[in-house]
DNA sequence: GAGTTTGAAACT
DNA sequence: CAGTTTCAAACTC
């Protein structure tokens, strides 16, 4: 089923873009034009085929990466999560919640809902019970997210959520209980969904689907799994997913799990609320695909993310402090947020709990669901930052390259995905790019737990120019984000790191440490310049932080963003990763050192005369990478690489350590492979999305490479971004094997990446705003390596069945809309 | 925890 | 672009 649709997605998204529709919901979001193939598709026939094509979007690439994660969590013994919560459901409610709210992106928060997105969150959750189902459905919605301007176009989109809601979520509620009965389901043809499903094994083992490599593809799905699971009971999380999406999510998870029954009393309501879904016709149309393929995922997906969009534009969050906008959000709450804020990660139960409240606040209003609403809250916060941000600039341009991948889709959507670890965490990431976080954190979750990726596209605020919208849009979503932090301040979930990127970098650290959040101690900066760490990561500063004055808040969105862009305006570069990873597009400037296996290399380059770049003084030691012919370094004796060529020990160390970080990330979290993947796309296509994002990205690069291979790679035909990540390419190669990996590994990876992507980025497009045009050419740059995945649609082709439900990789085609749109601007 | 060292960031 | 200052992390005690 798929392929048919696939094929006719592919021409019909041609047709669309060349319509001004197309090109303006491209401008809002980055994955529509993916979507708009995915939604038709997915509904049309759940099958992955259908999916992959959705996929397209570097949403889809995010979701899968969260679905990696996920699975790690989910398959770490310490998170049983699934279990714990009761009810599988609640645990996967919440974890639809945030993957709901992950997905949702809205350029517009409202206009462009990106189903897709969300729909991949909930599928990440899904994979608690019938995760596969729920995962391909959201594959589906990711890679209908992917392009937000697909969405409407096939979906025919959401562009009434509340009446399409209504439709959605009776579509919804048949959808799962199909998918309950099927759970065993047809996913074979869908692998996708069967990872999802996987995740759920324990409850749906039964289903003969590979839940193993379902799982994968879930994890970027399951992600949020940990995080709600940890935090609340299945019901919770269903309130907390909040009407909409969560619902759906918990719906889809319920169904596979246990009481479809249940899923559909609490999903027809939330649905209805949620279905922001417009068009009730696609809505059943999904609904009737995914009971021919796996209907329930796919529908349960399309319509969290409709609902996220839609709860989101209306909502705004309260707290969502999940909404990992950038900058960090600010929960309070939450020191461990704190940490996780780098990481992008924040506290599920956290959230939760503050969504119940917020839900009530919000969402009552919205969905007024009752009791998923709480779980909407999750999805709320995703809206609020979205309506937050939505225009507004709160993305800030630094962070805005990983926010802003995620942003990508600028305007429309933010997609929020919340992965949740055990620990409660959640991380956003952005459509696309966040994805890569999740990986990320799904690295570190490993060790403790799941994770919860809150990806969010926002609409760039108008202030970021077409450029500027990508980045502010992935920006924004950071702040966006933040600014829901703010409001949920109360809450306070840290923030969440927005940028995946950071995320990245700090996920895997923080991810092995937990110390990922590192905290600022600024006292004179008011956090608002580079000597910050938290802002020079494109996070608020949270809890933990033992700032004076601090500025870097989402209280405070307007200044940082405004001192992000003046600090970007000087360097367009200040805020992309700082290490690079020569091996994938660029050779970087041959730099001696780089050449070294691990290919790192520090964008700029040290100024070390004392240290010897043997401390952390040293920004090249500190980043894992050798010393290159950049730096100016005196008596360089970097273990990674001297700076004369001279043998770094540590050459081969890092190398190794580098793709052993990727691989870590990669095996240890699937999901965030995926999410990687997608971010790393974003990353690519995006210069500023890369630097912020890099680490995270890198991760989520690798991660998705993986989904690729796994899910679909018709997205990354929209999307050349994910095939272009070389990193993804060896994330994919090194496997999962590498969870393990020390932090410091995995930092060093990260910044790899990173760095690699954002070279690429900075090359192709210097500035960052330059970026989103540039992304293209970073696109085309990382395509080479990843030339399989390449941005061109004909990777899709090459790729397996399982890259074809997560072809989408929406993020890159969004990137690109966003990019012409940034043009057209 | 306080103080020192260090090098990036910011400023001139 | 170079030099200086400011800043906060890294480090030491």
């Amino acid at each position: 089923m798929d392929t048919p649709d696939r094929n006719q997605i592919g021409t019909p998204i041609s047709r669309f873009e060349d319509s001004p529709v197309f090109n303006y919901i491209n401008s809002l979001s980055p994955i529509k034009p993916v979507k708009s193939i995915h939604i038709a598709q997915t509904f049309n026939s759940l099958s992955f085929a259908s999916l992959p094509s959705v996929f397209t979007s570097p949403h889809v690439s995010s979701h899968k990466e969260s679905r990696f994660l996920r699975r790690h969590h989910f398959s770490d013994p310490s998170k049983p999560e699934f279990s714990s919560h009761n009810g599988n459901e609640g645990c996967t409610s919440a974890r639809i919640l945030d993957a709901v709210q992950l997905s949702d992106c809205s350029a517009d928060p409202r206009e462009s809902f990106e189903p897709g997105s969300s729909i991949i969150d909930a599928t990440v959750e899904l994979p608690n019970e019938n995760s596969a189902l729920a995962i391909e459905l959201s594959r589906t919605l990711k890679y209908d997210c992917g392009s937000p301007d697909n969405n409407p176009m096939p979906h025919g989109i959401k562009t009434d959520p509340v009446s399409a809601m209504a439709g959605t979520q009776a579509s919804l509620v048949r959808i799962v209980q199909e998918v309950s009965k099927e759970r065993h389901c047809s996913f074979e043809s869908e692998l996708e969904i069967q990872g999802t499903g996987q995740i759920g094994q324990n409850k749906e083992e039964s289903t003969g689907c590979d839940w193993e490599s379902l799982i994968s593809d879930a994890a970027d799905l399951l992600i949020f799994d940990s995080s709600t699971n940890g935090e609340t009971s299945k019901g919770q999380d269903q309130k907390l997913v909040d009407a909409g999406s969560s619902s759906f999510i918990s719906l889809v998870l319920e169904l596979p799990q246990d009481n479809i029954d249940d899923l559909q009393n609490t999903q027809p309501v939330d649905r209805c609320e949620e279905l922001e879904m417009e068009d009730p016709a696609t809505q059943q149309g999904e609904v009737g695909d995914l009971k021919e393929i796996d209907p329930m995922p796919d529908i349960l997906y399309s319509t969290l993310l409709n609902k996220q969009v839609i709860s989101n534009p209306s909502e705004e969050p309260d707290d969502k402090v999940e909404n990992c906008i950038p900058f960090g959000c600010t929960p309070d709450s939450h020191q461990q947020r704190g940490m996780r804020r780098r990481c992008l990660v924040f506290e599920i139960a956290g959230a939760h709990r503050k969504n119940f409240e917020d839900d009530s606040n919000s969402s009552s209003s919205i969905s007024s669901q009752s009791d998923e609403k709480i779980a909407s809250d999750a999805n709320k916060q995703l809206v609020p930052s979205k309506t937050g941000t939505g225009p507004s600039p709160r993305m800030l341009p630094g962070i805005g390259l990983h926010l802003n991948a995620l942003a990508t889709s600028s305007k429309d959507c933010r997609v929020v995905k919340h992965e949740t670890l055990a620990s409660g965490r959640q991380l956003i990431s952005m459509p696309s790019p966040i994805a890569s976080f999740h990986p990320l954190t799904s690295c570190q979750e490993p060790l403790s737990k799941s994770l919860a990726l809150n990806s969010m596209e926002r609409e760039m605020g108008p202030a970021d120019g077409g450029v500027q919208v990508t980045q502010d849009a992935s920006q924004a979503s950071a702040f966006g984000v933040s600014e829901e932090f703010q409001h949920s301040s109360p809450r306070k979930k840290r923030h969440v790191p927005l940028l995946i990127f950071l995320a990245g970098r700090r996920r895997l650290e923080h991810a092995v440490e937990s110390e990922a959040c590192k905290r600022c101690n600024c006292k004179k900066s008011k956090c608002l310049k580079l000597y910050c760490e938290c802002f020079a990561a494109g996070v608020y500063c949270v809890e933990p932080c033992s700032c004076q004055d601090c500025f870097n808040k989402p209280v405070h969105e307007d200044t940082v963003l405004a001192t992000r862009k003046q600090i970007e305006s000087r360097n367009p570069l200040a805020f992309a990763p700082k290490v690079i990873r020569s091996s994938d597009s660029v050779p970087e400037t041959g730099d001696e050192s780089n050449k070294t296996p691990a290919s790192a290399r520090h964008k700029r380059g040290c100024n070390c005369k004392k240290s010897s770049c043997l401390k952390k003084y040293c920004e090249c030691f500190q980043g894992g990478v050798g010393c290159s012919i950049n730096c100016r370094c005196e008596a360089c004796k970097n273990v990674f690489g001297r700076k004369d060529g001279g043998p770094a020990p540590m050459g081969t160390e890092e190398t190794e350590p580098e793709e052993e970080e990727t691989e870590t990330c990669d095996m240890n979290v699937v999901d965030i492979s995926l999410q990687n993947s997608g971010v790393q796309k974003d990353e690519e296509h995006y210069p500023d999305r890369v630097l912020p994002v890099t680490p995270s990205f890198q991760i989520c690069r690798t991660s998705v490479h993986i989904q690729f291979s796994s899910s679909s790679k018709p997205p990354r035909s929209s999307l050349p971004t994910l095939g272009s990540s070389p990193r993804l390419h060896t994330g994919q190669r090194l496997g999962k094997s590498d969870f393990l990996r020390p932090q410091s590994k995995f930092e060093k990876q990260f910044q790899m990446i990173p760095e690699d992507e954002t070279p690429e980025i900075l090359r192709g497009n210097c500035s960052p705003i330059s970026g989103v045009k540039s992304a293209s050419p970073n696109r085309k740059r990382v395509s080479p390596p990843h030339s399989e995945f390449g941005p061109s649609p004909g990777r899709r082709s090459s790729r397996k069945l399982i890259l074809q439900s997560i072809p989408s990789f929406p993020s890159l085609t969004p990137h690109h809309e966003t990019s012409d749109f940034a043009d057209t601007l």
